[in-house]
DNA sequence: TATCATTGTGTTACTACGACACAATAACCC
DNA sequence: GGGTTATTGTGTCGTAGTAACACAATGATA
């Protein structure tokens, strides 16, 4: 569909005044990244999005903006809430193109949207703008710059989120390769919970959660003591995902 | 707003294709109570519900929604997840009054849904229906009838959501009247949780969580020994709803 | 006044968690 | 090739939290 196409039929397309907003986390350098684009108008940075089909679910929505702006089917995806603030598209007006939309497009319409997360494998990614943008980068999640409407808070809501699931369910196969050392996966959990944790205590809490196996292999290469690999048993992975990893009562 | 304005015009005060739905919880009889609607035209049950003004928020319109219905303001309200399979609106047709419902209205649309869930002070409520329903009541958790579309999943979906809070967050300042005994407390948290509890290991726990008073007076009348009566540290409570009541690392 | 269900208040064993120490090792450098 | 260095593997110990369990106190009832 071409931009022009878009902004005037757009609305025969999609349900109107409701967008999905997608946080995609990747894990890269000992550091959490976040993909943001760059908008064409004005060059201020915004997290991917998109609309919903009139015959999608939302979350085949959710799975399609990323496809596409990712490259990668089969994401692990998480609705975590839905934004609905009348006043939450600040300077909207910058946005839409002064001289290219039409003043009765759909997208003057005042949006709510649906937030999603995604983590995904890093070295697995193709960033692709789209329409409405020309650059898609990773960032690191320490210095992401202020972005458009209230992008920002639904960023920091869902790494609120992502930090409250830490407690209860396993994170991780999404985010490492298939074969990670224990301190690759323990500084993963350092960058999301922005503390770090004592090497030896980690250790025994993971292990502790009966979902890792060692492999009889050690990763060479790196300065010094070669330390284990390790890969997450798939099955008991995906049983913790679901039924938790404790129960408070 | 009568019907009739309501069917033909309702789309200029509200924003199409978007309902909010509510799952509004009581504490009475020792059993957890959810209030529902039935519907006029063909007296199935449903959860309360509505639309949301083109100018309101989300969060606006959710506690506008929850007054009508129970006459309650400054209620505990909170988001917990957005409905938008396109399927999810089973029958729909059976609801849409085939006498009065023109052919073109919004109703006929679909809808995606946002989900809120409330807790109440059983005691306070009026139920009262509204114009597409003609019955309002509580209904035990346990014995919830067939609900129109998917307001059964959407029922369970915020039970899932207030027990996984419950090992993090507390609850009952909502649900209880503003003194209560610790047995009582507890029956709440055993039919939230559907599962029994140790009386004495449970009283250690929510003493442990430190928000709670006990105060120089027993309940009696009862058929024993007279209980003391508890209340909630209002401030140490909302403090405990923000910051969560244990970290995880 | 005896009965009885219910409440208040422990104890004990076990597990989980935080703080901490020391030996092993892989690359590096002279 | 052997010492250096940063990092990894594995443990201990004290404390706090949890689950299982026992007995005395009490308030209405009979």
């Amino acid at each position: 569909m071409e931009l022009n196409e878009f902004v005037e039929k757009g609305h025969e397309v999609y349900l109107r005044h409701l967008s999905i907003d997608c946080v995609i986390m990747g894990f890269h350098d000992d550091q959490l990244k976040v993909l943001l684009l760059k908008w064409k108008e004005n060059g201020q940075w915004c997290l991917p999005g998109g609309f919903v089909r009139k015959e999608d679910s939302l979350d085949t929505a959710a799975a399609r903006i990323l496809r596409e702006r990712t490259g990668l089917q089969d994401i692990y995806l998480q609705q975590f809430h839905t934004f609905g603030d009348p006043a939450r598209e600040r300077h909207k007006e910058q946005f839409l193109w002064p001289r290219s939309m039409p003043p009765g497009s759909w997208m003057h319409d005042r949006f709510i949207s649906v937030g999603y997360y995604a983590l995904v494998e890093f070295s697995q990614v193709t960033p692709q703008p789209d329409l409405l943008t020309d650059e898609c980068h990773w960032c690191d999640i320490h210095t992401v710059p202020d972005l458009i409407y209230d992008h920002n808070a639904i960023l920091e809501k869902a790494l609120e989120t992502l930090r409250m699931r830490l407690n209860d369910y396993p994170v991780g196969l999404n985010l490492l390769p298939a074969r990670f050392t224990m301190p690759e996966l323990q500084r993963l959990y350092e960058t999301i919970l922005d503390m770090s944790l004592d090497r030896r205590n980690f250790q025994k809490k993971m292990l502790a959660f009966g979902i890792l196996e060692r492999l009889n292999e050690r990763k060479t290469g790196g300065a010094h003591k070669a330390p284990y690999l390790y890969r997450f048993d798939r099955r008991k992975y995906e049983k913790a995902l679901k039924q938790g990893l404790k129960f408070g009562f």
